[in-house]
DNA sequence: CACCCCGATGCAAACGTATGCAGGAAATTT
DNA sequence: AAATTTCCTGCATACGTTTGCATCGGGGTG
């Protein structure tokens, strides 16, 4: 049996309410808290977050959604998330949704009644669907917006028009651009910073290596010279394409990738790539949830917060060929 | 306000103890457990998890605690535990401890507490340290094993066995093994599978995309013609660092991986590996401990459970050059 | 010296649910 | 038809905390 406040209450001679005060901050005499703690301390006694739960009605533990961990995409996210809750001692829920819309609105219901609030990574609900299911005082949109919510994305629009002022600054004046999945949000924020640009365009492909693998034919049946993939396991996949069709990168094709995942660096040849902040997303999004726990929901400015990104240049991008 | 036990025994004109008994299948006549099933239906009643906790001492959460979710081998065990805690509808609590034991045996002991029971990936911790820090009763390891835990483990030296076969069977006959870490249980598996055979030890490398990079200028100095390498990860950081020695593989070298993430098949060439099974892994670990839940610790057998491992020939590997 | 106020403490209620116990009605047995 | 069992239901309690309220004592002020 685990020891509760009573034990404690009995070694140090106080009562429950006494010791429940001392240890939560509290009005208690320095002498008696000082006691409680020792006898706290020697006993081993860690609260019961269920019990304690129960009265305060917050739990101290939060949800995270993602479509799908094996996304080293995701992945990252939630390893900043994680990384931020151990050090604030919290829980996190995770719910890997297998891309699977329906269920990740059932999660949200479900974690929304048992945490004190969940970040959600969903690129492809509606906005609709989101404003039904989600609480938007207790639920942060992780890379993504919708209107009334609170989000943390990253400023996808200005990676997007760095990579492309990359690849025309060498000389490329052919740029494919192998879009995503249409129903994306950020896949819709690179199609509109795309709008300024003169731009090769190649239908939706699956945001994935095989998606890349795919496209590849697409792109060499093409005049680019250049390619802006939607995202790095395209660019991979196109890599792969390009290798076993022979075409040498970045020699006779330039290939640039959005994300920066932590495989981009591995790839031959490395992956020029847009980086985008995923850890420190996930941990800001806690932190958004964490400040405002408590506080009225007004009181909190920042419901939209927006992190840069920025060009990280590797082998992937040369000059244009003659 | 949540709907609560109260609302519902209102609406049906019951009890609250006749709307739980209704609710969880205790014995109630048929006619008022429907007229409260319609009641909780038409209110969308949901319980209160944390209240159930706190009277039942079981909450119907876990922990899972891995080193490194960035790991696609991690990243694919958490997605098949989050699979099936999914379906039969209990959370999982995630922490990833960033490759620090400390961080492992603390969260250890915190998600001890809260949960019903935790998956613990920790390759690296002695078995003292486990069995210390954690309850064998509750407490489940994956893809290791320590004396008197419960464990999913892999078969880990007939994969080994199968990989250096296959290289044998190709005519290689200077093989070269890339060791990982040397406190990971893993590695002493493999290692002691190979002390069958006749092999070219290479020292302790990072299980890492760059612990790969920096083996392999250490392979080709040497005679083998053929690798296996601890981990995917190591294999594909040798695969970049031959390809850019101007090294073919598989007609000058073979390259053997362990463990099957979905990159291997991304890799160019893509990479023959030793297939572990990580989503089912994680799944069956949960299970073992929802079998376990409630009944008496010796009623169930299979402390220790082996899964099957087996090679999957890709292209990484081939017939020693003459 | 009387008054008031404030800080420290204990008592008891509350959070939402599950469950042992007892009471009552119905069904079965004698 | 009476006695006994069976089944269903409600009351009350418990789980481990937090917290409003009341109490008590001490110190400062008038």
């Amino acid at each position: 049996m685990r020891t509760t406040v009573h034990d404690v209450a009995d070694a140090a001679g106080v009562s429950v309410s006494t010791v429940s005060r001392a240890l939560t901050g509290g009005s208690v005499s320095p002498a008696t808290r000082a006691t409680v703690m020792a006898a706290a301390e020697r006993l081993g006694y860690r609260p019961n977050r269920t019990a304690r739960g129960l009265i305060t009605g917050r739990t101290g533990n939060y949800g995270l959604i993602v479509p799908d961990l094996r996304n080293p995409f995701f992945a990252d996210i939630a390893k900043g998330v994680s990384a931020r809750a151990r050090a604030v001692d919290c829980g996190v829920f995770i719910t890997d949704t297998d891309e699977d819309v329906a269920a990740e609105l059932e999660a949200l219901a479900m974690l929304g009644r048992n945490t004190d609030g969940v970040l959600l990574c969903s690129p492809r609900a509606t906005d609709a669907e989101l404003l039904e299911a989600a609480d938007p005082d207790t639920t942060v949109l992780v890379h993504r917006q919708a209107p009334g919510m609170l989000s943390i994305a990253a400023d996808i629009a200005a990676g997007t028009r760095q990579a492309i002022d990359h690849l025309r600054a060498l000389g490329h004046r052919q740029i494919a651009f192998l879009a995503g999945p249409d129903d994306s949000w950020a896949g819709r924020e690179r199609l509109s910073a795309l709008a300024d640009y003169e731009i090769l365009r190649f239908g939706s492909v699956a945001p994935t290596f095989e998606g890349g693998v795919l496209a590849g034919d697409l792109v060499l049946a093409s005049p680019a010279t250049a390619v802006l993939a939607y995202n790095d396991l395209v660019a991979m996949g196109l890599l792969h394409r390009l290798a076993t069709r022979g075409v040498s990168v970045p020699d006779q094709m330039s290939v640039v990738g959005y994300d920066d995942i932590s495989l981009a660096a591995m790839s031959h040849p490395p992956l020029t790539t847009v980086a985008v902040p995923k850890g420190r997303a996930g941990a800001a999004a806690l932190e958004l949830l964490l400040r405002r726990a408590g506080k009225t929901p007004s009181a909190v400015r920042d419901r939209e917060v927006t992190l840069p990104t920025g060009l990280v240049v590797r082998s992937s991008s040369g000059v244009a060929p003659a």
